[in-house]
DNA sequence: GCCGTCAAGTCTACAGCGTAGATTTTAAGC
DNA sequence: GCTTAAAATCTACGCTGTAGACTTGACGGC
């Protein structure tokens, strides 16, 4: 019989780490990650599913190999006499293009990424583009947060939307047309008056109003409500803006 | 033997959808939403796993008759004569007091939220809260956008740090300490010129630098890198603003 | 009052999951 | 040459979601 048994000839082990995780991504992309399950990568490596156990100690230790896997992949161009701005877009950019190539590993690069080296170097680009808006450390970790966050909220839309190939704003007009339009009065109009050639993927939009704002309090703008036509006069702003977490609405 | 079988007397059933949802939202809250299981539901309910299908058809309906519960506690002041500024803040302080609430159904409230009815009262307020701004409809749509998906990974961040109780930044510092400070110079510098007490749940800081930035675009602003010091000249930007996905490098 | 239909709950069972433990064979170290 | 350890297999356990049959009692129509 083709039963095989017993430790293989030098050079003829039928795995190694590294197609293990090549064959789990190619799982993932391909049928999602809950198509990922120890038996089904062991079927298809051909192999026992306790063989895998000799190379990783469990499941979530080959999902970890392979976001890290994929994280390797993130190469940045380190263009460090460009304009912050273009620097950011940049970090956004490469980002982005390791989120549209394995969507369905969006949770897990955004979850178990933080502990990968390749990341701390992204991450090293993103805060040196910030740096050179001046600003204090405060505040540069504040606008990293909020530009990590906004690329993994949006990372995660583009994750969740794979199915459907719709965007959050898309999906919204879809089911607002269960509704008559004086439901939703302000939602309707928006929408009607809306060109159809909307693209969800893209991601220069939201940017643009992001690094205008970093740009403006970096410039010395305070954060407050102060800088707008109609707006509160400086210093008559009664949003927090240096507040410990208070947020109750009393 | 206290075996019940049958039909129960009237008003004397066991089970009610209501109280199945709120005794898995419970368990969630609780235990995470791996405890979540059809069995355990049952055994808190004192009830026999299969009984739960006569009421919801299996366990996505589960969770989403959850996710749906939670986002019903969702209650929006609307103050319609207040600044834009402080409605957009209103919005994303109803969404935040919603996620500390159910941390660990985070990933639910973003994926499963997007059909329930009130996500659509939400998502009034915020789009005629930005509207107000006097931006067009096209604008006003990615402005919102670029609200609700930084709202989103946000959460998701809240959700992921529940156990390390770090924020994104905090988890980076740490991270960092393993390695000596020349190899990452910028990140190391930030980092040690960086006070104690920062606390990653705000979003306070985040929507300061992003209605700063909505604010200057509805202004007049082009979005572009123009309006900043040591920036490029308006109109030799070669970020593109209005671009259709072409994210290309070369 | 009676009877068919249906609803609520139980019980059994199945396929799939992650993985612990024992077993077999052979490569590598002393 | 002997010992140790590694690679792969096999079996088995407890867990999961849920399909299907069964029991009992409530309810509507006659």
């Amino acid at each position: 019989m083709g039963r095989k048994l017993g430790r293989p000839r030098a050079g003829k082990e039928l795995l190694i780490r590294e197609q293990i995780l090549a064959t789990a991504l190619q799982i993932i992309d391909g049928e999602g990650i809950q198509a990922m399950s120890m038996r089904r990568l062991a079927a298809e490596l051909g192999v026992d599913p306790m063989a895998i156990y000799h190379h990783l100690p469990n499941k979530e230790a080959v999902l970890v190999g392979v976001t890290e896997l994929v994280f390797s992949e993130l190469r940045l161009p380190a263009q460090a006499e460009a304009p912050w701005q273009q620097q950011v877009y940049a970090f956004a950019r490469a980002y982005r293009e390791l989120v549209l190539a394995h969507p369905n590993l969006v949770l897990h690069l955004i979850s178990v990424g933080t502990g990968s080296p390749a990341l701390l170097a992204a991450n090293e680009v993103l805060y040196a583009a910030l740096a050179r808006t001046g600003m204090p450390p405060r505040r540069i970790v504040q606008a990293a947060d909020l530009v990590v966050d906004y690329l993994n909220g949006w990372a995660l839309a583009v994750g969740l939307s794979q199915n459907s190939k719709l965007g959050a704003a898309q999906g919204l007009a879809t089911l607002l047309q269960q509704y008559p339009p004086e439901h939703y009065p302000t939602l309707s109009r928006i929408f009607s008056n809306l060109g159809e050639d909307e693209h969800p993927g893209s991601i220069e939009e939201g940017l643009a109003f992001l690094l205008a704002g970093i740009a403006w309090i970096a410039q010395g703008g305070d954060g407050s409500l102060a800088h707008q036509q109609g707006g509160l006069a400086r210093g008559e702003s009664n949003v927090p803006t240096g507040g410990r977490g208070d947020m109750s609405f009393g």
